[in-house]
RNA sequence: GGGGGUGUAGCUCAGUUGGUUAGAGCGAUCGCCUGUCACGCGAUAGGUCGAGGGUUCGAGUCCCUUCACUCCCGCCA
């Protein structure tokens, strides 16, 4: 038997219920009733309650342990009452009533909690990276990362990829992030970098003749740091192909990016295959390259209401007599933004260097009508027609722009400036 | 490299217009409590208010410098 633990901390069920265990874990969390204490005990897989009153002669000692101490339990197992079960873990069922006990490590006031759901700062999560890994969402995070990327081995091997390791300290190769760079001992004066793809690797072991590559490679990149980008070092699923076409790639890897999801999230996917978008069309209709579907921005062109000759907006219709396109975005309901809400935006777009921007939001009393600064230029007519182009509804925004640039509602993840800025490169890369 | 924000107890944070002794929750220590699962109740300890300088009768609070962290821009497959 081993010596530490019959069980996992997660593993005890009714059926148990009667026999002599060991459980060896961390004290997760104390409830001390005084002449009744319970124990949390947790390890990698679980938490067992664990019991103990005051007759036994090792209360006081556990009474007075320490969170995060690892100990060692023994006893019996015994069913709950039922309102005692606990349903939000594996074990409330049953609680083990300890009859002998063991300290494997002891440990210090903690410098942060393990038992909370408190957030903290990177800084001192990163000093106490062992307690920090300790914390249930964290470590159900490197748990589930350590799935992810079996399950991909797994799959690409099935596939007929093999995997291959590559050298870390290399030469620059020509992307575009700036290379860590390692000095050489040997070459004074001259460095390593280390890669931030393993491009020139792979294409070695093509070239050799193997026919199917990957690898979950290290990247190396010397940039600076975002919120949703750690600094230096990622992994990446790299991979190569022989005597194939672009279809073949795309079919690998939708087909394993698809159920990597279907496996591992329980959030709804929305595509089963991937929509395929030229670059032409996303940028026209979306004013981005990586546009977010599920909460998609259209750019509607509307140059030609400004033909028409019941809208009076002259300095538009001039502009579109001369070639000038006029495109709008819709945000949607947006009519109880306060003035300064847009005046702001307007002041930024013209910080980037547009022309500035117009708007007007669609009302309707009896009628429809464009509230806002150019509003009164339109005619019902014109109004419902680029309601039905635009697809929006009363109480919706309009802003448009003359001539050069294109703008976009705010996706959930996107500031309305980002996008906007977004708009403006688009404008760069047609002009 | 540029801009913004933050820095107060071990942790998370509050602190009014510059005004007496800088507070709370969690954690720690001590005491009480036999059915909790964020147990409960009471008490105690714990502070260079990031650091340095300045203004002022008086600075956690205002100003300057500096450091750290963080977010954004630049940069980045």
């Amino acid at each position: 038997m081993n010596k530490y633990r019959t069980h996992k901390c997660n593993e005890l069920r009714k059926e148990d219920v009667d026999k002599k265990i060991s459980l060896s874990g961390w004290i997760n969390k104390k409830r001390d009733h005084g002449n009744l204490l319970f124990i949390d005990l947790r390890d990698n897989y679980g938490i067992t309650q664990c019991i103990i009153d005051k007759d036994n002669k090792y209360f006081s000692e556990l009474e007075k342990m320490q969170l995060e101490t690892v100990i060692k339990v023994e006893g019996k197992v015994v069913n709950r009452s039922k309102e005692t079960i606990n349903s939000e873990i594996d074990t409330g069922e049953i609680e083990v009533v300890i009859e002998k006990h063991e300290i494997l490590g002891t440990c210090k006031e903690l410098p942060m909690p393990v038992f909370s759901d408190q957030e903290y700062a990177e800084e001192i999560r990163l000093k106490y990276r062992f307690l920090d890994l300790r914390r249930k969402k964290i470590h159900e995070n490197i748990i589930l990362r350590s799935k992810v990327i079996s399950y991909i081995r797994n799959e690409m091997t099935k596939l007929g990829f093999l995997e291959f390791q590559t050298p870390i300290l290399t030469s620059s190769s020509p992307e575009g992030a700036r290379d860590f760079l390692v000095p050489s001992r040997l070459n004074p004066g001259k460095f390593y970098a280390l890669p931030q793809a393993p491009q020139q690797f792979k294409q070695l072991i093509m070239v050799s003749g193997f026919d199917r590559y990957f690898q979950i490679a290290p990247c190396f990149r010397d940039e600076d740091a975002r919120a949703d980008r750690s600094p230096g070092e990622f992994y990446q699923l790299d991979l190569e192909m022989s005597f194939v076409e672009q279809e073949d790639v795309f079919n690998v890897v939708e087909k394993l990016m698809v159920n990597t999801f279907k496996n591992f999230s329980t959030k709804k996917l929305m595509f089963d295959k991937f929509p395929k978008i030229s670059y032409k069309e996303a940028m026209l209709k979306y004013g981005t390259d990586k546009p977010d579907l599920r909460n998609p921005l259209i750019v509607n062109d509307i140059t030609e209401i400004f033909t028409r000759e019941d809208v009076s907006f002259e300095i538009f219709k001039k502009l579109v007599k001369s070639g000038s396109k006029v495109r709008c975005i819709v945000t949607k309901n947006t009519k109880d933004k306060p003035r300064s809400f847009f005046d702001n935006i307007d002041k930024w777009a013209k910080e980037e260097g547009a022309s500035g921007l117009a708007y007007f939001t669609f009302e309707k009393d009896k009628d429809i009508s464009a509230k806002g600064p150019i509003g009164k230029f339109f005619s019902q007519d014109a109004l419902a027609e680029i309601m039905k182009k635009t697809n929006c509804e009363i109480g919706d925004k309009c802003i448009l722009e003359k001539l050069k640039i294109d703008l976009n509602l705010r996706p959930q993840n996107l500031s309305f400036e980002t996008y906007y800025k977004l708009a403006l490169e688009y404008e760069k890369l047609r002009s």
